[in-house]
RNA sequence: GGCCAAGUAGUUCAGUUGGUUAGAAUGCCAGCCUGUCACGCUGGAGGUCGAGGGUUCGAGCCCCUUCUUGGUCGCCA
């Protein structure tokens, strides 16, 4: 039995007179010859303990004087209140200490490598090397805890709305489309190959044809992509699917999660239903799929405004079809040439090839990279139609519609940084609807699915289909927090011949389809339901609501951009023994 | 796979134009100290300058290659 009566940070002035006993880390000592401050450390905060030479054996205080910083330790001591000028109010714990009577030194520690507390700034190599001590960080903890608590009241909303949790496989099979799969031999027939689930998404539609009807899941999935600060290999989603139904009912369920979460975790009421947004409208006003509403600053299309300007580069943009758009940034005026510049190299990045920039000054004259070129009145009116006066700065950029607003998008969220206009205080819900079905990918000189081949088709579109496939909208929705891409869902293809269709849409061969998913289209031809569903990242919608700026901060052990493990040093080698069970021969040792 | 940045003591960093024995802070070790809380004072130890090669009388610094980490483009249904 667990001798502790209490945390270290839990102690209070109630306690005093007790005898209690604690059991924690070092924190740190401060020997003063024949008294000694030890701050000790538990999950819940640190507590001073005082080591009196005067009150205790000689042996005890030779132990005292031999701590160090993470010693783990047993302390039986009484609580007593500090005198007023040796209060510490920086303490939660501060105005009471601990007399030592007894110690029991459970372990000594080696010199730790990292500071084991906040507000250090190691480089993150070290501390996810030695992630057991960065783990015993406050900072760190809290993270994990707020992820609990997330996930907790995730579980406890779902289940009031009669979902049930079924595990499906982690081996699993590889399919085509979407990211490179993590792939796992067999070894009982060699050349067969299981591979790590990207999502459950299969299962979980064969879980409605199997009449589950409410299915979620906080599920695990693996991406053999390269990684990024909000994009790790091996990552958490909650993952959930129902039938007979329609977006809005689907939606409606997220929706409830997220103002359950909000208000137990973060205490915040939020408004629903949620605002929502047309791809091609948060396309055309913010150049993304995943806009971040927290400032304004919409992008215009000027097309039309400067046909006949004079300036080649529009001239021959439109010519060849291509779109002419523009910003307005409020206070981009102050910005020095150099800046202004700056941003030509910034959006080229987005594969556009160029951006033409506007200042109008207090003296009525014109800074600009492109005023030159402009005829006439031409400046003038475009100037006057984007409302861009003295101390703003206009941002035009002219080619292909979908990578110009991309850019454009991207240029806008850059400006909205760096001009200060975003409210980190708020967060911004929102959805995206009306997906396009497919896009075209022009390496592969074939279509693709948007989100995946599973996503039916907005039933007007349906005759669209043989006709214009570019422009046929899915039933399907993102999840948009701040500009971040929470998830994704989608109402599900239930027929079969309209699933072999997109199969052929996407280029999928009949035998491919039959190998890789005979089985889908097999069981879609017994009573299969109406069904869709929807997945959102939880390690994501954690970082967010802990400020923090990488997922890494929110997984307990985190990999790194490569997807290797800086803690256990792996991937690893494995022996020939090994290799040789499974009939595989690395060619060439790296 | 491309581009950019970083890598110097346990840790965080400085290191000038290529020039003596590579420094600081903190941590660590030893001694002194009974009211500290970033305790204080005195002394000490601690370096393959990421790795390999090259240029040079001489390289932490210049050149080439490579590894690792971070950011980003591609990629991520």
């Amino acid at each position: 039995m667990n001798k502790r009566t209490h945390y270290c940070g839990d102690v209070t002035k109630a306690d005093m007179g007790k005898q209690i006993i604690l059991q924690g880390w070092v924190q740190r000592t401060r020997n003063l010859g024949g008294l000694i401050f030890i701050h000790l450390r538990d999950r819940t905060g640190i507590v001073q303990v005082v080591a009196d030479s005067t009150l205790m054996s000689a042996e005890t205080f030779q132990a005292v004087e031999s701590l160090r910083s993470e010693y783990v330790v047993e302390i039986i001591g009484t609580v007593k209140l500090r005198s007023a000028d040796a209060v510490n109010d920086q303490m939660k714990t501060g105005e009471i200490e601990v007399f030592l009577n007894a110690l029991t030194i459970f372990n000594a520690s080696k010199t730790p490598p990292i500071y084991v507390e906040d507000g250090q700034n190691e480089q993150e190599t070290i501390r996810l090397k030695y992630r057991y001590l960065d783990l015993r960080r406050p900072s760190v903890q809290n993270a994990l805890r707020l992820r609990h608590r997330v996930i907790k009241s995730i579980r406890d909303c779902i289940d009031e709305q009669g979902f049930i949790e079924v595990e499906t496989p982690i081996l699993t099979k590889s399919t085509p489309e979407g990211a490179r799969d993590y792939l796992v031999p067999y070894r009982q027939k060699p050349g067969l190959f299981y591979a790590l689930p990207q999502s459950p998404q299969i299962y979980k539609q064969l879980l409605m044809v199997g009449g589950l009807d409410r299915y979620y899941q906080l599920a695990r999935c693996f991406r053999d992509e390269d990684g990024r600060a909000d994009r790790q290999a091996e990552f958490t989603q909650f993952d959930m699917e129902m039938s007979f139904v329609e977006p809005q009912d689907i939606q409606a369920v997220v929706e409830n999660i997220y103002r359950h979460l909000f208000k137990e975790v973060v205490g915040l009421d939020i408004q629903l239903p949620l605002p929502r947004l047309t791809w091609r409208e948060a396309m055309a006003r913010y150049g993304s799929d995943k806009p971040d509403l927290r400032f304004g600053m919409e992008i215009s299309d000027v097309s039309e405004l400067v046909r006949g300007c004079g300036f080649s580069v529009f001239e021959n943009a439109l010519e060849n079809g291509q779109t002419v758009c523009a910003i307005c940034a409020r206070g981009a005026g102050s910005f020095t040439r150099k800046q202004l510049d700056g941003f030509t190299e910034f959006v080229k990045t987005y594969h556009v090839k160029g951006l033409a920039w506007a200042a109008p000054q207090e003296d009525g004259t014109l800074r600009s990279s492109f005023a030159k070129a402009m005829q006439g009145d031409s400046m003038q009116k475009l100037l006057s139609a984007m409302e861009c006066g003295v101390g703003d700065a206009l941002f035009v950029i002219a080619d292909q519609k979908r990578t110009a607003l991309t850019a454009m998008g991207q240029l806008r969220l850059r400006l909205g940084h760096e001009l200060n206009l975003i409210d980190t205080t708020q967060y911004n819900l929102l959805w995206v609807t009306e997906f396009p079905l497919v896009s075209w990918e022009e390496e592969e000189h074939r279509y693709v699915a948007e989100h995946h081949p599973f996503t039916s088709v907005m039933d007007e579109d349906i005759p669209l289909m043989n006709t214009d496939i570019g422009s046929v909208r899915a039933k399907a929705y993102d999840l948009v927090l701040n500009g971040v891409e929470m998830g994704s869902g989608s109402i599900r293809i239930h027929q079969s011949d309209l699933q072999a269709k997109m199969f052929e849409i996407i280029g999928l061969s009949q035998a491919e389809a039959e190998s890789k998913f005979g089985f889908l289209l097999e069981a879609f031809k017994y009573g299969t339901p109406p069904h869709g569903g929807f997945a959102f990242g939880i390690d994501r919608l954690v970082m967010i609501l802990c400020g923090a700026d990488s997922l890494r901060e929110v997984l307990a052990f985190p990999k790194s951009q490569n997807g290797i493990d800086l803690m256990m040093d792996t991937p690893a080698g494995v022996n020939s023994d090994q290799l040789e069970m499974l009939k595989l021969k690395v060619e060439q040792q790296i």
